[in-house]
DNA sequence: GGGCAGGGTTCATATATGTGAAATTATATT
DNA sequence: AATATAATTTCACATATATGAACCCTGCCC
């Protein structure tokens, strides 16, 4: 199995999981069946290694499934170490009411920024990416927020293991245009990126350190790239501030 | 696969984030690898797929893994729809400073009672029960606490029902004593057992109506049966006075 | 610079899982 | 009570995964 694939049954205990948070009520067999697309005897398999395991529970008056609360068990405790007392949710939400755009929060995650909070656009046209979506570390505006908060050093370093790994296949970006990049985005505090890997679209971005640890998140806001660019100056102003904001109300409350 | 073995990869996607979630630090493979006993190349394999997914972060510099708040997403709605505003972890706590003992919180699940919380007592010698123990049922004292809120009818058909399972072998425990342990929790809300299922153990339940489905949840406290005997009327006004507390709490919050 | 320790990767093979067709079971309707 | 429908289970076989030995890589220490 050659890296970056995905064992089968760990991509369908997660894809039922979600499923569930998707859905928010309990499911039968076949419903789980027929939306995720598995075999019958497939999806039994999954499901009832998961009542086994106690992360389902199925009610057997009428066969439905629903998530036990060991699921919310694995991962209650992240938001702490990860965020701090930073009310991502509300900040995101604001940022969201003031600009109109796609508003989202990354992570880094090997040479990958990772899209763990997406809030969609309220224009008809507006950017469209998933949760879960990666995004390269380099070459995007995402990448070039969090890359800001490191050394010139440590961004080469990343950038030659990324190399060795065969990481950066398929992206045509240089050293010099990342550290460039990079070098705007220390001037001011934000990144921007025009038709990067997403044709057409455009975003503004900042890192948000928050957590016990000393990775950053990223906060951006993105869309159609000529409507980003004519409120460049009011999203960089926008996002500034909430983000100074969120810090000291986390500070406060710490 | 016989019915109630598990896939192999599903239990392991799930002992992988259970070991994050004990341990609330970025770990490195070897160290998932030798805490669980996987062989290399296995937990290898599980952790690239968790990473690709997205759900655990790799950072390459230390080369160690770390959650993402994508398991937290998985799991996060859960207590909305089962517990709504009932604070039953405070509800757990008050009822284990007032007793000492092990406090428990268990639903339903398929035909058994699953111990989704536990605080261990505060005795030398105290109920030693992991979250995530499948008790039966029938014959158990959360059981009856349980079935308590259905009606006769409806216990027998589950019993029924159990039985053409086959869910009931190794129980030895028939439809009238469980009838009788019902009908004794009706009484005043509470159900009783000693020596049940687990030795020296006696423990006092009652159920707990909370959140958006009809099914209830348990409460218990039990330990030593000799120490339970002696304070069971306490037990037993404890319990009612918490329970109740807090679901007008609840009322109010809701 | 070399050696060592710790970590990860590769690969051939054994074992487990996934699949789909068929059979069985359960429920609802007539 | 019979029938139809939907759901679950079984099973033989195809495919995927797990394993352990061997190898490779990286960083640290002498």
């Amino acid at each position: 199995m050659p890296a970056a694939e995905v064992v089968k049954s760990v991509a369908r205990v997660l894809e039922v999981l979600e499923l569930f948070a998707q859905r928010r009520e309990p499911l039968t067999g076949m419903e789980v069946c027929r939306t995720l697309g598995y075999p019958k005897s497939s999806a039994n398999a999954i499901l009832k290694s998961l009542v086994t395991l106690g992360y389902l529970s199925l009610n057997p008056e009428n066969l439905r499934y629903f998530p036990s609360l060991r699921v919310t068990y694995l991962g209650d405790w992240v938001p702490d170490l990860l965020l701090g007392t930073v009310e991502t949710d509300e900040m995101l939400e604001e940022l969201h009411r003031l600009t109109g755009e796609t508003v989202t929060l990354s992570m880094r995650n090997e040479f990958h920024m990772q899209f763990i909070r997406v809030l969609p656009g309220s224009f008809p046209i507006s950017l469209r990416v998933s949760e879960g979506f990666m995004a390269p570390l380099f070459g995007t505006a995402v990448g070039a927020a969090y890359l800001s908060t490191l050394s010139d050093a440590d961004i080469r370093g990343l950038y030659e293991r990324a190399q060795k790994r065969g990481a950066l296949e398929g992206q045509e970006q240089n050293l010099d245009a990342v550290l460039a990049d990079v070098a705007a985005a220390r001037m001011d505090g934000c990144a921007r990126g025009y038709e990067r890997i997403l044709p057409d679209t455009g975003a503004v971005t900042a890192p948000l350190k928050a957590g016990a640890h000393d990775q950053h998140l990223v906060v951006g806001v993105g869309g159609l790239s000529a409507r980003i660019r004519r409120s460049e100056g009011k999203i960089v102003r926008h996002l500034k501030r909430v983000i100074r904001q969120h810090l000291e109300n986390s500070r406060h409350a710490a």
